[in-house]
DNA sequence: TTCGATGAGTACTGGACAGTCTAGTACTGT
DNA sequence: ACAGTACTAGACTGTCCAGTACTCATCGAA
């Protein structure tokens, strides 16, 4: 009756084969059925461990936020206390770059949009936990840089808003429309210019 | 056998409601049961006038999208020939915050990324004739501006890139996840300070 | 060896929905 | 009056799918 423990190998096999499909053909696109099959296990055996459809989407797509999240804070750090601002700010972009527009959690943007209206929390806790957290954590950076003297943000979290989507917007917003895929030397591109435009306004 | 002309009041009728439930619901939470009864036509006429459902949604998004897309067109006259670039350029802001922005252009935002998989043209189609149209067009009126000495971009497709996206990416992300409304005041605030940071590095 | 638990395999239920078909009604011009 | 056409109302088919029920094999512990 009681549900598997978390690390329980089923239990985990079951999340890697739902993770895979929700992600890869949506929750609408995707059957409890397909997902038995993937997972190797019985669908009684997938609803020993999730209540439901529902309950396995949302645990899913949390833990995944969660994760992503981790990624892009550990990114931020050592900002701060950087004195060449302008190479410094180049290299965090590109990371953040990379790290946003991993196809992975590009698929996980289109599908958390997807549902929105039926899942508002989990659209709330993927913004709250994404974006946001990444603009107040950059605006403590920069507050700290303001006072040290080398950048001006009267609005540091304006300043954070405007520093994230200058660098991200161009590619993003492409690739929530089509499957172009950028190379290296654009992403860097946009990048730099990004924190050019930044430091122009801010510097 | 032949399907009706476009301007007969029952196709009108039935473009109406499908319009109205494709964006309140989406593709796969619309149903032609739900269509014909909103447009209070029996389901036969429905297909008299639409091959099928697919058909029926492509010719509405196209629809629109061309209709929106005559909006943002028709704000970027004038910008060009300016003498008072900061005025004209919040102005011009302001106005296309507004538009893009409207609740109906940001639902069919949403459905249209949901669907992006299974209508791939139909996303190409959206980015073509919204942002990517909007870019090119406001590349020209910055290069004019720039051969007339009131700015200056080297490369004007990537100027006009970074404005739309500083004076839209704020609101507009954070609508793509949640049902916050913004005051004018607000947005206006986020038009200003957009234009003020593409000024401080292009002007 | 036997018992009990686990889980695979699979059939089944109930409901949603796209698209078709039929029977009959209303309106058109000839 | 008649023919052609547009329309309604609703039944019907076939498919898909979430969630449940049931059978049978396996395997570890007593």
């Amino acid at each position: 009756m009681s549900s598997q423990p978390r690390f329980a190998p089923k239990h985990l096999a079951i999340m890697d084969a739902a993770r895979t499909l929700f992600l890869r053909n949506g929750y609408g696109g995707t059957s409890m059925d397909e997902i038995a099959a993937l997972a190797a296990v019985s669908k009684q055996t997938v609803y020993k461990n999730f209540a439901d459809k529902e309950r396995l989407f949302i645990e899913i797509i949390t833990a995944d936020i969660a994760q992503a999240e981790a990624q892009t804070q550990a990114n931020v750090h050592a900002l701060a206390t950087s004195d060449d601002i302008a190479t410094d700010l180049r290299d965090f972009a590109r990371r953040h770059i990379a790290i946003v527009l991993q196809p992975h959690l590009m698929q996980m943007r289109r599908v958390i949009i997807a549902v929105a209206d039926r899942f508002p929390d989990l659209a709330a806790i993927w913004y709250a936990s994404g974006p946001e957290r990444s603009h107040t954590t950059l605006a403590g950076q920069f507050q700290e840089l303001t006072l040290r003297g080398r950048l001006n943000t009267p609005d540091p979290l304006l300043a954070a808003q405007h520093f994230n989507w200058l660098i991200l917007s161009i590619p993003l917003n492409q690739l929530m429309f089509s499957a172009v895929t950028f190379t290296p030397a654009e992403l860097a591109h946009y990048a730099d210019e990004g924190v050019r435009v930044f430091l122009a306004a801010y510097a």
